[in-house]
Order: C-alpha cells, then structure tokens, then sequence
DNA sequence: ATGACACTTTGATACAGATCAAACGCGCGA
DNA sequence: TCGCGCGTTTGATCTGTATCAAAGTGTCAT
C-alpha cells in the first residue's frame, strides 16, 4: 500500500483499516473524536527501530500497516522476540513510564499514536477503551502461553512448522480465505527473525526449511514465498492436534 | 495456615489476605458487597487438579492461598508450564467458556471463586474491577515475556538461577525483607514441576541443582530448603544484569 | 554488465542436554 | 521395625542443535 494512500485514509478513523480489531474497535463517534484529538501518525522504514528498551516512551498507539518486533536482548547478545505485532496490535503499556522492549519495524510500517498522558485519563474516563485494551491483552497473554510450550518443548522442525502455520492462519484470516485449500503467502520475517522467534540459530531454520520443502510440506518460491499444499499435514508437523485447540 | 483459620478470615473480605493485591484491590465498599454476593471458597489438596484443559469452567477466582499451576499438553504428553500461581493471582478468563490450560494445585490451596456470569456482569458495570484485571494481566504478560527468553535462549544452568532468583525475590517480598543478605525459602516444586517450567527433564534440574550446589551458589539442606548466600551472585548466574531490569 | 553486500544454504564437527538405567534416601503405613 | 513407594541423585551413552566455516543467490548502485 503506498503511503500517500494511507496518509488519506488514516486520517479519518471512519475509513481507517484496523477500525474494527484495535483498542478503538468498541469506541462510539463521540469516544473516537477525543481519540482523534490526541492522535498523531508515525512512519518507519524497514528495519528501522520504533524505541529502545529501556527508553522513555511518551507515546502508546497501534500497528496501522506492516509489521514490528518486540525483543529482549541479554547483555552478551542473546536475543528473544517475544511479540511479533500485527496491524491493529497495540503497542506500550499505560502507567509504564519506559520501554520493556526493542521495539523494531522489520517492514515498512505505519503506527497511529496516541500521546500517552491523554490516552491514560481516557482509559479511566472512557470504558470502552479500558474494555477493548483487557481483551487484546488476554489473548496476547493467551498467545505468549501458546510460545511458551513452542520454545520449551517442541522440536527444530516443530517449530518452524508452528510458525508457518501461524503467518498462514492470520494470513487466511485477514484476506477473509479458509484453510481448506492451499494456503500461499510471503513471509515477513528473515530467516535470523524467525530464529529469534523460535530460540534458534538461522542455520538451523534454514536447514529445517530446506527438510521441510525436500519433504513435499511446503514449497518455495524465492526465499520468501511459501506454498501450503495441505494445510493440516502443516499442524500434524507442527505437533498441534487438528483443529488447533481452537476456543471461543 | 489451618484451613480453619482461613475459612473464619476470608469469610470477610476486609480480613482477607491478599485483599490490597487481587482483582478487588480496588474495590470500595458497596463494590465488596456486590462482590461477596457472587463469592464462595472453595479448597483444594496438594496434586489435585482444579480444572481440566477443555473443561467447562462456570467460575473464574483468586488464589488466597497456596500455590497452582497452569500447564499445557502435547497429545503424546510432552507438557510445559506456563503459569505459576501465587496468592492474589487471578485464574480464569472473563468471556471464555472452557480453560484453556490444566491448572493443578501443588500445595494446598484455597480459592475465592466468583459465579462467572455475575462476574462478567460487573467487570462491565464496575470499572475498578475491570481497570485491576488489566494491570494484573499486563503484568502477566510481562512476566509471560520474560520467560520466554528464559525459555528460548538460556542455558540450563542459567535456567535454574533464573527460577531460583524469581522464587527467592518474590518470597523476600511476600515477607518484607529485601534481597540485600542471605535469602532462604522452601521450594514449592519438585524436580519434575520445575523440568517443565524451564523445558528440561527433571535429570537436568537435578544435574544443575547440584552444581550450584557444588559452586556454592547455593546451599541446600534436605531436597527443598534453599538458602542463597548471595543474591547478586546467583542473578549473575542467570544471566539477568544486576538490578533485574526493574522498571516502574 | 559488474561488483558489493545482505541474506541464505550447505557442510563438518563439537557439545549441551536428552535418554536409558540403576541406586539412593526418606517418610509412612503395616 | 520393616519394607514399600515416591522423589531424587548419579552414571553412561546418544542425539539434536549449536558452532565454525565456506560457498551460493539475488538485488541494487555504479
């Protein structure tokens, strides 16, 4: 999507593209008029750095378009991603006065920002608000619990599989396609990103992406482009039981 | 604790625990009565399993006291911990039908539990209940996040310090003593229990107990009191920098 | 085109932690 | 007191993934 586009599209909420999923989504016109007064758009570059850990944040706000990373570094190097956050995902915490995190665009990406003082007596003055920020927080839990036993118990290959199978469900689920047939979309991530995500070395994501590809799993186009022939066959690799434990 | 003692406390929530730290520690007055209307208590014995993963849940609640934990399993039984309850933490999901997680009693263990529906009712007609679940569940997110480095990137050895100094750290707070001398505690797990937080088998947990053990790191007198003569040391074994990332 | 650079793949080897196996210690009921 | 059982320790060996190293691919600027 080219900026121009969204530089004209944004600046309504009417016509904004994450409307209906961020923490606006319950927000009635009067709610979103206070909100547009505190907002403000931001644009980073792939690969450039939103905050860094540890750096006073003055402002919360959600992914518009593109995709960023949460991570912790140790101070010999070692890093975690522990967020990979999505349009419509919310970033910063309220009442917190610094970043917990690296906070990195790894594509271009779009953020609508809200200045954080404002923003926290809205959360008291408007429910709706505080409302919408408790649930996208429960199921951000949620996901975090689903990481925890990827990184604690599964295999290499377990792994890599659980995270493809991941991109590809959102990926199905924001073009409004099921999971019936075969799932295609381009990765977002490196292989070094996705070993981030997963506690592992890029060499090894690499050579189980390679495995994966040499056993009929997935099919590659390019480095980034995957093919999902048969989506289940993808979460049996992924040690995931059918229907992916879904619950309402 | 007596069971007796705690039924003739909590009956009342103003004598109660963990009253200034749970989902109600916000709560005025008329908003406790309300509360108390929908409360029962209800305990359980060490190894009982308080919900099954699937299983309908009709209440959410607190834990008051003991310890549980909250686990997830792989259909061929690998299984990783993904929560470690403490007094005041909050068990269950507002809006959620089934659990998402086995949760287990590993001590005794006393809950205030809350009828899910009327509790549903008033996390949308109380704002200080749902504003607390919010912060306690951010927290947990946190807390979440920082296992996942633990998790994905530490060393066995590292692993354990971690457990050990998150353990130690919260048992000074409990009992207001800070983490400047020697700190001892009992530990409320067992070999296997911490296996499956930290994604190791209980041979490891051992192996590494004992060579903390060894370097003096720790000490321990039978398989479950620890004393950690020096803190700053064991967070250096944990790979965490001195002062633990505190943020406000 | 051509080179430079970032990303990726592939290979050889090392090692941390898993697995398989046995014995130990200690509390508890008979 | 004995013996049973659970939790734990310790030992021997195996293996999956990390590490070290080199070569391959594609894209972009010149």
């Amino acid at each position: 999507m080219l900026k121009e586009q969204i530089k004209s599209l944004a600046h309504d909420c009417d016509s904004c593209p994450i409307r209906h999923r961020a923490v606006c989504a319950r927000c009635e016109a009067d709610e979103l008029e206070r909100l547009e007064e505190i907002k403000y758009y931001r644009s980073f570059e792939a690969g450039q750095t939103v905050i860094w850990s540890g750096d006073k944040m003055d402002f919360v706000g959600s992914v518009v378009s593109g995709i960023a990373t949460l991570t912790q570094t140790m101070e010999d190097g070692r890093t975690q991603m522990v967020g990979l956050l999505l349009p419509s995902d919310f970033v910063g915490r309220p009442g917190r006065e610094g970043s917990a995190y690296d906070v990195v665009a790894t594509t271009d990406l779009v953020m609508c920002c809200f200045r954080k003082r404002p923003f926290e007596e809205m959360m008291v003055s408007t429910p709706h608000v505080a409302q919408r920020l408790l649930e996208m927080t429960l199921d951000e839990l949620d996901a975090a619990r689903e990481w925890m036993l990827v990184l604690g118990r599964k295999t290499a290959r377990e792994k890599i599989a659980s995270l493809l199978s991941i991109i590809g469900r959102r990926d199905a689920s924001l073009n409004l396609r099921g999971t019936t047939g075969a799932v295609v979309f381009d990765l977002p991530l490196t292989r070094e990103a996705m070993a981030d995500y997963l506690g592992l070395t890029l060499e090894t994501v690499s050579r189980q992406m390679s495995a994966l590809k040499r056993d009929g799993v997935i099919t590659l186009e390019g480095k980034r482009h995957v093919t999902i022939p048969d989506f289940s066959r993808l979460m049996d690799e992924a040690g995931d039981d059918a229907d992916g434990g879904m619950l309402a």
